[in-house]
DNA sequence: TATGAATGAGGTTTCATTCAT
DNA sequence: TATGAATGAAACCTCATTCAT
């Protein structure tokens, strides 16, 4: 029996292991110096190819920014998120066990690029925004809203603008892992790289204090801008 | 005597006025599209000059790169900072007063694009870090501990972190600023955008609410996380 | 067996000869028309490839420049020159045959404009004359120097200032070589060019003539001179 | 009365003395780095005007060459030549010091650069050579022909090829000047510009020996030609 | 399937020339 | 007359993409 290529099964795995390594090579790289700097042959050879095997398995270079934005946002960043939404126990504690497990792994992946990726080329491709906003924004915020609004009716959260609460909540968290490739990629030492996590925590522990239902506590700002 | 052109007052406007035109109109574009995605007669263009004429300004693309940076950087961003930190009062009202006043601002200028600008080409162009860090970040953030360390000595605030309560405070903010410029121009509408001095308020009275000074209020949270 | 490129002959003929067809044409381009005057793209052209192909094989036009004057030193004019060194006989028919013989084929070799080449050049690129010095100039000259030499010592030349005596039978070889590319090139009908064996042979009678040892012939010049 | 530009001494001046000033600095940057790789800005400063002063004196770049190359062959090279043309006595030493004195000039002159102009751009401005032949080539070689037939008639010299032996006389003292524009002028030091008028006297004697008429030498090479 | 030589559109930058003052 | 800001054609060089092998 002749030894088809489908046959041979170091060929196959190459080949079906192939899209995924050209997309690391380039999430690595586009993150690193931008679509528009990047060269295709130097995603390719970050990937052990030539040039023109990248075009075997990716028509162009810009469908291959969408192929690695999507892989990753689906792959990392969409999936496990539902899997925790289920589990109880004080909302506050679950709050930030979800938010720091989350994102701690996220943190550490190279899927965290996906966040100053799509801030960086977004403009260019607008098509990128429908997608992350749907698959990553949306799920994501609603998750969070869904505990607060649980929090809210537990009586384990004070009634609060729940827009601003997520935001509050998560934007430093999106802002830390830009951040590890951007500014913490320069040198410029800042303690954030440090202890991630640890910054997480304090992050949440102060938020959610803030969060905290309380006997009217008429602290010094509540009753300024009431008065405002 | 030869008409020499420092004499003429139409020129002398005219050649005084073309490196802000120049900045104006990078700026523009480099946020837009990013650096290398904008082509050098583009930003000529787009200031009413031809491209010839942008390289009797700067020396090069990169160079006008630079100087966009530290020319928002020196003259919107890190002007205006100390001139309210004298200002008195409860140390909380203070602090939303000063963040919302001075982000509100920059928000709405277009120096709010640095912010996205800086993430994007600090890879490609490390220089920009140094400089970044030590004229925005450090001073910002040692402005913000400042007064942070100022309430909890005067007992307004609770004793935190005080790197992790600046990042809490702060980055929302800058994410705000760079949302402004990404996905915010996208269409993607996010109330974010509508209201984004009502998102200040917002996220400062959170945040401001989870530093307040109060009688050990024993929260689900902390009780948790003094057991773990 | 993935189907190594260096083991396509064809392409691989094509890849070693591009080399040496680039040189060749942008000898014969730099040498008309200067370099600063020859666009690349007429290098490119002429060697019947594209643009982008040249800088597959050098990575300037500067770079091309001195792979040129390397390329046509080393190999055409550098080559060659022992070889006849050893050869005996009467020492001015050895110097007028090997002066003949060598300059001839130079002259009728594209090569012959490197002498061109390198007198329009040298001032924009001066690590060209040392290349140039070391490699044709002091070579050359010595080996006319040591001809000139060995026929003093046998009586056959009369002692003569050896350095002018090298340049008097040299320059007019080289001028000749270089006229070919300049106003001989421009339709100046010299008869120069009608017959340029025809000039060395006679222009090596001269000069020998002028070298020969004879019993103080005491020519009216010699006689001025002296009373000078 | 008022003052009239052409009756401001200073200013006329100034305004007659402009064109050679731009030529002289036009034939000092052009036989430095070629015509080509110099700009005509350059050309202006060093003649301390500015660029638009240039073009009120030449209506191009083209045109201030060929005005160089006029202005310079027409006063400097052709000038002088008659003018010695008259003088009598022994041929050879005629020869001699009219070429030792009328090159020794020419070498020492900037205009001496005009040789290594023509040769590098002859090519691109064929209209040079038509000129240069004309107003430099021939004369020059004319008188120069002139005294050697002159001295063949009267037994001073030998019967020889009369084109060959001009240019033999000739050629080096042409490449002497083009040696001090070239390698000359890129530290290559080599004796010939240390003394060059010692080179021309040591290349005048050797060459006119080889033509002084003689009984019959019978030396070697003559008697090998005779054979071949 | 994999390669890399080849292409040429497109980008950055230069500079001869113009012209308002 | 003199200036130098402005222009835009044209040069150098890059790199996404193709394709013969």
């Amino acid at each position: 029996m002749p030894l088809s290529p489908d046959n041979c099964p170091f060929r196959r795995r190459r080949k079906e292991a192939r899209p995924a390594e050209l997309l690391d090579a380039a999430l690595a790289l586009f993150v690193e110096k931008g679509f528009a700097a990047t060269r295709s042959e130097e995603v390719a050879r970050a990937a052990g190819v030539s040039k023109g095997t990248l075009y075997l398995y990716f028509p162009s270079k810009e469908e291959l920014l969408k192929a690695v934005i999507q892989h990753y946002v689906a792959n990392e960043i969409a999936a496990g998120a539902e899997e925790i939404a289920a589990l109880d126990g004080p909302t506050p504690q679950v709050m930030e066990e979800l938010l720091v497990s989350w994102w701690g792994r996220m943190y550490d992946s190279p899927a965290s690029g996906v966040f100053k990726l799509v801030l960086t080329e977004v403009r260019n491709f607008p098509e990128i925004a429908q997608f992350y906003v749907e698959r990553v924004v949306e799920p994501g915020e609603a998750l969070v809203a869904d505990l607060l609004r649980r929090g809210i009716e537990r009586g384990e959260f004070a009634p609060v603008d729940i827009d601003a609460a997520v935001h509050t909540l998560l934007m430093p968290l999106v802002l830390l892992c830009i951040h590890k490739h951007t500014l913490g990629a320069c040198g410029s030492a800042k303690n954030l790289d440090a202890d991630p996590i640890g910054f997480m925590r304090a992050h949440l522990q102060i938020v959610l204090k803030g969060l905290e239902a309380r006997p009217a506590a008429a602290g010094a700002v509540s009753a300024a801008r009431r008065a405002a």
